[in-house]
DNA sequence: AGATACTACGAAACCGTTTTCGTGTTAATA
DNA sequence: TATTAACACGAAAACGGTTTCGTAGTATCT
């Protein structure tokens, strides 16, 4: 077993200071032709690769990003996370990933785990019981301290740092415009809590898209339901109770389990109710019939929220006023048969 | 925004040196209580955390473990990580995620660039280029650092180390035998290139399913299809060339897809066909039917590696004979509807 | 009173780098 | 020949901790 190699031995080795062996290495136009190949060959020979966790402490930059999301076996997210970790290696940086799981207090566990110099800043999006329960302190202490922050998705107007978000209320709005295009009118929102800021936006567009067509508002037709846990009995009643001939839904889940309970009351897919959801996931390319959703670009998000990230941290140095950004990364609609009539 | 503080300034400040801090902050006894009161007092009131990056340095511990898979947008790969998360996390390690993306060369760039002090191991499942290269050196290189690592599902015998697979060749010849025991006789496998270790051994419990209940092997039966790339007609003609009553694939999107196809030739699942997909993933829980699959229980695979990877970390001092493990987690067929008449 | 034993602390080494600054040697210049 | 400049290198500090060891001062014991 050959042990990791350093400068010392080096250095003992051929008889020179570490000094010269670091210089000789940087190719430091200090140390002479002779030295520096001697070092070289020697380097290259043991295969010498400098201690990152050394240079972290010399430099103060880890080069490490900390990425904390609710759920990593969830296709947004993770296509959220495959963009950052493309973009972060390209820039020569590793990607340390900590799961809330929908946990405020894993949430700030995982933040002061990686705010003690593990990472050079975070990129996260905001656990549920952290929007529920309003509060950023975790947030605002990292800040403070002056490391770089990015939001991404579900994000909070309480702290101030780099957002990237999705155009929520446009897109909801573009695809109740499209079922009214199609002429449709009784148009129902299947929605989560409203402490989720994705949902509120979602929600206005919806709410915004029917009245520009004239449509009253219906809070018959704007059902809540819990993260997971879905109540089939409730959803069967929904369709049931109401007359409904169109269903935006804010996650793929809800659209594939409602489409497919609606199916089994019998209801015809896309000539009875059409479906539309959010998250552009596998689960809808498969689904029957293939449903019509809303694509968040993940990767995207992911790649301009790491690039923010990554600028921000390597720009420290400019102490001007910090200005920050928010970016909107544009969602299309992906039309496919559960809208087709 | 207010710095970070050391232990430098805590001594600075109360007038006291450097150790007596550190120790203090330690509780140590060599300390007075009057001055330790003093030096935790002054640390809580100003947020001290020790530096990671120090410590790491010091102790030669990163308390970070590497982990590098092929793909993320993957069911199974998530839930493999979402394990390892949850134990490492558990003992207060953190992970950095790599992801291959099936590339011989971005494995060994990424372990390349954590294997010079950023993680105390590897856990890792081999990408598809590196299986079919056979060329491990990288890994060969690692372990000969004496950095511990933890191979899981797509694993080699040219290494050696701990590793955790599926018992693939038992459950493939459950799965089968399910089905013969159905009174399907004409059942096929869809599979991928052979250099994948987890479809070898999935052939042959198919395999020997087949003869241990006086079934003769047709080739024609057997497919081979791309990782991804599926060419609609190549499968359209298998299923109207052969007469099929069943039909094993070793994982999920080839088991969904397949399965698409042949209702859409007019085949009746499970009537006339019967599916089983390895994965337990989402798709084949919002199927239709819903999919009969193997539970490959990633999660639980995840938290194992996690454990023998950090057991032998922690270990490293007990500088006995290397014995490693192999780990069988135990499969488990998941009964839904493409399986049931 | 002198030897001994604690107590409470500080100096310094160490982990593996980088980087500044000082210096001995040689070569070029006045 | 004395001065200066260039060259090639080493010593040491620094990053932020931990830990070993040495010691001044006081308390205890004979």
């Amino acid at each position: 077993m050959k042990r990791k190699i350093t400068l010392k031995h080096i250095a003992r080795e051929l008889e020179v200071s570490i000094s010269t062996v670091s210089k000789a290495l940087k190719n430091s136009d200090e140390i002479s032709r002779d030295t520096k190949d001697k070092v070289q060959a020697f380097a290259k020979l043991y295969n010498y690769k400098p201690n990152n966790i050394a240079i972290s402490l010399k430099n103060k930059r880890t080069k490490n990003i900390g990425v904390i999301i609710p759920d990593i076996v969830h296709h947004f997210f993770t296509t959220v996370f495959r963009g950052i970790e493309k973009y972060a290696n390209k820039r020569g940086y590793n990607v340390i990933v900590c799961v809330s799981d929908e946990s405020f207090d894993k949430e700030v566990i995982n933040m002061e785990m990686l705010a003690n110099g593990s990472i050079d800043g975070f990129i996260m999006s905001l656990s549920a019981e952290t929007q529920a329960k309003n509060d950023f302190n975790h947030l605002k202490e990292v800040t403070e301290q002056g490391i770089p922050l990015v939001l991404f998705d579900r994000v909070t107007d309480e702290i101030l740092c780099d957002k990237v978000i999705l155009n929520d209320r446009e897109i909801a709005y573009e695809a109740v415009d499209s079922f009214i295009k199609a002429g449709r009118k009784k148009i129902a929102l299947i929605t989560t809590e409203s402490y989720f800021n994705v949902s509120i936006s979602r929600a206005k567009g919806y709410e915004e898209a029917l009245l520009a067509n004239n449509i009253d508002l219906n809070d018959d037709l704007v059902i809540v339901l819990p993260y997971d846990n879905l109540d089939e009995k409730q959803i069967g009643d929904f369709f049931k109770d109401n007359d409904i001939d169109a269903v935006l839904c804010v996650n793929e889940i809800f659209a594939i389990h409602c489409m497919g309970m609606a199916q089994k009351l019998g209801f015809k897919v896309p000539e009875d109710i059409a479906f539309i959801g959010f998250t552009d996931g596998i689960l809808s390319k498969y689904s029957k019939p293939r449903l019509t959703t809303v694509a968040q670009h993940g990767d995207k998000m992911g790649e301009l929220s790491a690039e923010m990230l990554i600028d921000r941290v390597e720009n420290e140095s400019e102490e001007t006023e910090e200005v920050f950004r928010t970016e909107v990364i544009e969602a299309t609609l992906i039309k496919r048969e559960s809208t087709i009539n």
